[in-house]
DNA sequence: CGCTGGAACTAAACCGAGTAAGCGAGCCAG
DNA sequence: CTGGCTCGCTTACTCGGTTTAGTTCCAGCG
């Protein structure tokens, strides 16, 4: 089975491979007939262009990069990867733009393979996750040239697009949620410190518990279900032991509310969880977790739209503020930036006052 | 910045493109003095070829798909393919292939994304998930003399090379291991019928059940969370409800644990459950739950060494047998089937003999 | 009637690699 | 001394699109 090329086509319909060039892109230089004629001989064929020969030709790729950070663990990666990159992909496959995914282990390698993309003009444009408080990687890109959508906040995107949801608001909206119900030490599992958004969560963290007069703690892990653990169990096992715990991720979660309930503490009378991001299974333990949730599949719609739109492919809605859903652009960041809906609490079980 | 080409390289080592070319891919026709030199040139350069012109001169890509389906909730992803990915890129990067990643709602779409990728020549092989019984997958890769490794079981990849680990033993051990338990009444709650892999386990869990003098009910579900419980919820509310469940998936599992609990039963004093696949959250639930454990990395590593195999690019260990660990190809399968370790029990809180 | 202009198309260059064919130099054998 | 071979390299063409620079033809207009 040979595939067709345009030449065919071309031979096929008594014209130039240049006229058939022109009919298929939609450009003038054909006149209707022949343009109809055109198009349904490359269907009748079921004619597809060769990727490779229309990028050679100067056609920026219809290729998008994504590298992941491979888990620190190694283990299972965050169900909000998965949730990220099927949002993605939803957006990315109506347009006919594929995803380019590579998992790396550091950020040293993660340039590399910025670098060897762009240099093999492999892809048409990246999305960046798990920004750091300097990160490198935004200095990598710009220097490339190559189009890059930030996922984090954009205090620390170096003036690459960005997009992200104002994690500072649900922080608060947690604790003063969680001081409300009358809980006046809080504990926070929060994961790698040297992340944008973890720096961020604390940051208002503690500044909304010192507002509120409630004792903060926070203890920064891995993101891994195993930290989670045992810094759950340090915390409990302390004199004054906090009464509620907010976990930066589901997985820390499930397992900081098994850890309770190991050590007999019942959840919610003894201890209130609430978990950041709301898998499936959130719902269905016992209790279900009160959590901060989100749309991160409409995040990944989103940030694909974005970096489209950086990538030239301003197609229509995908410029300027991509987010249907999304709050204003208050804050003074530049165009490009998008803010997604912040996470909001969605209260369940295992969040009460705390008991006397 | 501009991208060097061998035109450039060539043009400073004073030589033609074509002596280039040959250095640089380990051809005969340079003098080692003058490749030394134009190896040279293009490191300092940092040299990369356009993967666009070698894909069009005919080198095959170095880029493998994978469509996956979109999960039927479109909730989370289940961990095992996140690890499988882990798995594959551990391999494919080693190798500097890449990884196309594709969501897809159905088969038929799926299909047409494989024709697509070759009429563009984007890949060079995929990666086939989730067989069906009768999969129409198969005859439209064979068709297009696409290069693809089945994951699943080789009875239903119609020739294709394939990998995968004996589901039927497996199933075999955790039934055995529940009847010595001395459980007689077993309920599994699996996967969608019409996956090859479910009708292989159910085969086995009926016939084993069978000679076991168990008696055997199999619900079968969508993998997801909400069908775990509710399937749960029925088995559970029957009145001569089984003493120990097998779940499909380990989350099904977890939500299943959940249910019982919520319907005041004590696992494993209760109620027994056995989880297929074992994510780091089986272990840190209360009770931590009985699974059948497989490497699902290594799984994901030998499937992308077969395909590369597969694909040409034999390059030593590659071939044949891939797996390093696998077990000998015994039954009668044609070579380019592989046969990873099945997966083994590993016995945890959630399994215990039945209460009287 | 002749000139201009635009529409519709063709021919050929081009992108950046890979590669078959050819060519000169050096070497060896006859 | 010459024919033939090999080595080392160049030339030129290929892949399959895009794009630029023409070319042809016809309509409109002074």
């Amino acid at each position: 089975m040979k595939r067709p090329t345009i030449a065919d086509i071309a031979k096929e319909a008594g014209v130039s491979k240049g006229a058939v060039s022109y009919a298929l892109n939609g450009q003038p230089g054909v006149s209707p007939q022949t343009r109809q004629r055109i198009l349904a001989i490359a269907d009748r064929l079921g004619f597809r262009a060769n990727s490779a020969a229309r990028a050679l030709a100067g056609v920026p790729a219809k290729v998008v990069g994504l590298a992941l950070p491979r888990p620190p663990a190694t283990l299972g990666v965050e169900p909000f990867f998965m949730e990220l990159i099927s949002g993605l992909e939803a957006e990315l496959s109506t347009r006919s733009y594929a995803l380019l995914l590579q998992m790396v282990a550091h950020q040293d390698e993660e340039i590399g393979f910025y670098r060897r993309w762009w240099s093999e003009s492999r892809v048409g444009g990246v999305l960046v996750c798990d920004l750091r408080v300097h990160d490198e990687r935004v200095g990598a890109l710009r220097e490339l040239g190559l189009p890059a959508v930030v996922i984090g906040p954009p205090s620390a995107a170096g003036g690459l697009a960005s997009i992200w949801s104002d994690d500072g608001v649900s922080m608060v909206e947690a604790v003063e949620y969680l001081a409300a119900l009358g809980h006046r030490r809080i504990a926070r599992i929060s994961g790698m410190s040297e992340l944008a958004h973890t720096a961020i969560r604390t940051e208002a963290f503690t500044g909304v518990c010192a507002r509120l007069g409630v004792s903060a703690v926070t203890v920064p892990t891995d993101y891994s279900a195993e930290h989670g653990a045992d810094a759950t169990r340090r915390l409990l096992g302390a004199d004054d032991r906090p009464t509620a715990l907010i976990y930066d991720n589901d997985i820390m979660a499930i397992a900081g509310l098994t850890v309770a309930q190991e050590l007999g503490l019942s959840v919610p009378a003894d201890l209130s969880i609430v978990a950041w991001d709301d898998s499936p299974i959130c719902r269905l333990l016992h209790p279900p977790l009160t959590a901060l949730t989100r749309d991160i599949g409409a995040y990944g719609v989103h940030a694909a739209r974005l970096l489209l739109a950086a990538m030239g492919n301003g197609a229509g809605n995908g410029a300027g503020n991509g987010a249907g859903d999304s709050a204003d652009g208050s804050a003074g960041d530049r165009p490009g930036d998008v803010h997604d809906e912040p996470a909001h609490l969605t209260p369940r079980g295992s969040t009460a006052p705390p008991s006397r």
